[in-house]
DNA sequence: TGTCTAATTATGCAACTGTATAATAACGGC
DNA sequence: GCCGTTATTATACAGTTGCATAATTAGACA
């Protein structure tokens, strides 16, 4: 009856590493970030409380790093579509890039639950803020610059500042709709947002972005 | 020497309970929702920990008294432009509701970072999760009738589905830049995101909403 | 002025938090 | 097969949290 000590595996640190932020994420995205605590995130990697304090530095520093992971995530699978559709027309990837961001796996209730939690740290200021400004700083400059090419593509020219306030616009409009969506899903149709958004972007740019042009293949 | 004991004032029930709900709002307001515990929220109220079970079932009794209190206090200021617009077109009512959404005191680094600290709890579930829920419909529903307003003073006929999508559309827009204008205060100008509300609205409507229809003046 | 009520304070407690420290054992190199 | 390194576990601790309970006292009313 002599308390049995718990065996384990050793893998490598990088995995490890990789593995708590894992845990981190998921236990953000089921329970809420009031219940990630270093107990709970351990619990859900497999490994003791205390191992959490020799891969970061602090509870706060594996926060950050799931943050960055999470944010790293969103931006590459919307971002990702303009590999796809590098032969397409300048139209068609911008349709594409807002479509990617309004579906699945970008949007989902779980993305935004995700977000929600890590949220209020990022407005306590340090490392998260800085990386949330890092974020939304290369997610508008990306849709700025596929705005400037379909508007090009069409003929148009604009000067900078009107470009920055559509990227503006049209950002915010992607954002809201993501997050109304992740926050009552049951509340709009399967793909509606994509299309909301793809019939605002068209809009508020003047350019046609009729479903036609999407690609809608899946992989 | 002996322990002074703490003196005080009794006011009426009504007024402490708006007291703690204040004080409740101050704390997560200035420190964060992860500050905002029982013993804090007690000392800026100037009373007692103890206090706040006598008026609040538990501490998420008061936190979704502040919430609804919060939301509400937003949606009027927003709504509030109509009573003063009532002479008005519908198109000036419309925008002045947009503006008046994308101005001080709705928008705003405070009133963001409060909605911010609370939305964890509202994807929990519970009654903060129906308080968020109404509060979103409302918001959305009065838009809608503004929309429907000045798209039939157009001479403008839409369908249901149609005036939905809109309503939906333009929400987000508001909601979007509501968002990122009180998480990154310093990345835009004074008034950009009022402005930038108006032409992005309009031009999904395929309404003129330029700003000299906007009730600009100061109260 | 005296008395009663309940608003308010004071105290205590059990659970939980993050993290530091020491003990242990897995695994690669010899 | 042994050994050293260090990844991993076990334990401990001081601080904090929400809340329940008992003790007080402010203020209304007679």
């Amino acid at each position: 009856m002599t308390p049995e000590r718990k065996t384990f595996r050793r893998i490598g640190p990088d995995q490890r590493r990789e593995a708590m932020i894992a845990a981190m994420l998921a236990v953000i995205a089921e329970e809420g970030i009031a219940a990630a605590t270093t107990r709970a995130v351990a619990a859900r990697a497999g490994v003791t409380p205390g191992l959490i304090g020799h891969y970061f530095d602090s509870k706060d520093a594996l926060l950050s790093a799931a943050y960055a992971q999470h944010m790293s995530d969103l931006t590459r699978e919307t971002c990702g579509q303009d590999a796809d559709g590098q032969g397409d027309s300048a139209a068609a990837r911008l349709a594409g890039f807002v479509a990617a961001g309004l579906r699945p796996p970008v949007a989902s209730a779980q993305a935004v639950t995700l977000w929600a939690g890590f949220l209020t740290h990022v407005q306590r200021g340090g490392r998260m803020r800085e990386t949330h400004a890092e974020t939304y700083a290369e997610f508008r400059d990306h849709l700025q610059g596929l705005i400037a090419d379909a508007l090009a593509e069409a003929g148009r020219k604009v000067a900078p500042d009107v470009l920055r306030r559509h990227a503006i616009a049209c950002n915010a409009v992607i954002d809201g709709l993501w997050l109304e969506g992740g926050l009552l899903p049951e509340a709009f149709g399967a793909d509606e947002m994509a299309q909301i958004g793809l019939a605002s972007v068209g809009a508020m740019l003047g350019l046609d972005l009729t479903p036609d042009l999407i690609d809608t293949r899946e992989d």
